[in-house]
DNA sequence: GTTCCGGGATACATCGTTGCAGAAGATGGC
DNA sequence: GCCATCTTCTGCAACGATGTATCCCGGAAC
């Protein structure tokens, strides 16, 4: 059996709430019992039992994060970024796949993954802000990603319009007129998709280009999914001298489908991305593309998540917090 | 408050025993009684606390996942189809990133990270067998990986060797030469870069080439390093006509500053990694690389794990379980 | 010398489950 | 008709910590 509290009392020569009391820092103790308790803890190897102290205290020392897919780049990345920040601050991060499908993101709002966790990191992809409010319980929540922007919610993201925004300027300014999008979600507005696309269109406004609805490719963010939009573009008959995909992953599927056809990359077409995830510099030619500021979001979203859990930042109406950009110019589109 | 088993019982007329017995499929319980039970969780919504049975049973089910780096794209795959995996059989994974610090690696053996986890999927990388088994206490402990390879643990693993084997014979059979090797991790010889790099010897032997040294380039495995690593064997004078990464993004490391010297891939170099990641498929050209079977090695590790967890498997000599593997011969080394 | 005050320690109940032991009623064998 | 066995259900203790209330004691105040 592990050594419990109960251990280290006897062994010190005090009570058992002597003990917590040494481990909770409180303020009143001889400093002579505190370092006898200090000296039995360490004798017995004496580990608090953190199932006990969650039960007991209602905290779990644990944060929650929803994303669709641990396995795409961008979400590993900011997965790592974000356990970093979380650790420390003596929080552990909990990571839900929910494969974007509307009964994972629910289940990850009530059922059991929200009580082991003080608060939730979320990405909701299939369901809505209704939805999440409906179900959201009281523990706090802290949105990542556009999908919901809502004052009843706080909301940590990036400037997804001015950025794309700056993209598309980027590539028109280069001379590109006909620029595709791969990665459109029909229907969607308010999603990172949505967003994005809306700063595109602003950006060809802006220069006067007309915008031709045959140049938007609906797509699921994957590589191969980039790719096959691409070709679907080819293969109907679009003509296009740039490609801004709306995403890394997307934007470097499409670049492999023009490469493998022969189509040169940047001179016949530009490639553009989204996100600076590390393979993008690494990439063949090297991607262009919008470096979001993930160090940013993710240490924000943790404070931001952590003041809501500490009660240090009360309520009310929703924070929303927007990291900055840069725009990164490589080899696939100068 | 949230609502429990007592206020169940109560609901439901019977005792708060009674209501535990059903949740857990106790046998004797008759079906009226159960159906009630049931009747009054779903009316008062009632959720298992989850941390008060963890106290009471001791166990959390929970699994954890030692890995160096999150955004590592083959431990992002891997993580992935873990937790998928251990999801199908109602375990979650909480993640532990340790850098390849000894000290993080050595926490997670002890620390609080191992109380909460009922069982460990450990990727060692910079201690060694004693120091694990010294300090493994008695939960569950499965190695990932190969830099222990011990008959004290259970092991899951792929054939490094044999793998690195074929991939070297297949550059020979191209009539490559002069292959250097990215991501040698000198001092080091059951890890996975020694056994990869064994295989190289042996295919090389085989073939009757002779092995040459200067043609071994250490690196960590990022893809900035195989980048570096080339540029090193480029600029000492080093003359090769193949790379093999011994991982894949270090071979992608590697190809990227092969082609912005303007180096040809595969015309002039032809270049080979290791693990197949979803990336490996997109680059340009496309990466010849060895496809370890992460879905075996994923359910696998879980199933090798579980059965250690409910004692199916009962201990005595560590299992070892080797994964078969895939050459995947693309564009980058035809 | 009694009262008051606050530092320093303690006892007890409690968080929400599950394990163990046992009670009560039904069933069955002889 | 009685003991043995099985089914069904119950009560109590326990897991290991923390919150609340309380107690004791030395010194200051009157």
């Amino acid at each position: 059996m592990a050594v419990t509290m109960n251990d280290v009392a006897r062994a010190a020569g005090v009570s058992l709430k002597t003990v917590s009391n040494v481990l909770n820092d409180y303020e009143f103790i001889r400093p002579a019992t505190k370092q006898r308790v200090q000296d039995a803890i360490a004798e017995l190897g004496y580990e608090a039992n953190l199932t006990a102290r969650s039960l007991r205290s209602g905290k779990t020392s644990m944060l929650g994060l929803v994303l669709s897919d641990l396995s795409a780049p961008y979400y590993a990345e900011l997965a790592s970024k974000l356990m970093k920040a979380a650790a420390q601050r003596g929080y552990r991060v909990l990571v839900e796949q929910s494969d974007a499908e509307g009964s994972a993101e629910l289940n990850a709002l009530q059922g059991p993954f929200r009580q082991l966790t003080d608060g939730l990191l979320f990405t909701p992809l299939a369901i809505d802000a209704d939805a999440v409010a409906s179900r959201a319980g009281k523990k706090p929540l802290v949105m990542l990603g556009e999908h919901i922007l809502d004052p009843r919610f706080d909301l940590v993201t990036m400037k997804n319009e001015e950025a794309a925004a700056a993209v598309t300027a980027h590539l028109l300014g280069s001379g590109r007129r006909r620029i595709a999008v791969v990665g459109a979600s029909p229907g969607e507005s308010a999603g990172s998709a949505g967003l994005r696309l809306n700063g595109y269109r602003r950006a060809l406004e802006e220069a006067g280009v007309p915008f031709d609805p045959a140049l938007i490719a609906p797509a699921e963010w994957r590589r191969d999914t980039g790719a096959a939009a691409v070709a679907g573009l080819i293969e109907k008959g679009v003509r296009f001298d740039a490609v801004f995909g709306l995403n890394d992953v997307l934007a470097l599927g499409a670049m492999h489908q023009l490469l493998i056809r022969g189509i040169k990359v940047p001179q016949d077409v530009a490639v553009a991305g989204f996100d600076d995830i590390d393979e993008a510099r690494f990439a063949s030619p090297s991607l262009t593309t919008i470096s979001p500021g993930m160090d940013e979001i993710a240490e924000r979203s943790i404070a931001l998540l952590l003041d809501r859990i500490s009660g240090r930042e009360s309520a009310g109406q929703g924070l929303h917090v927007e990291a900055g950009f840069k725009l990164k110019v490589r080899e696939s589109a100068p």
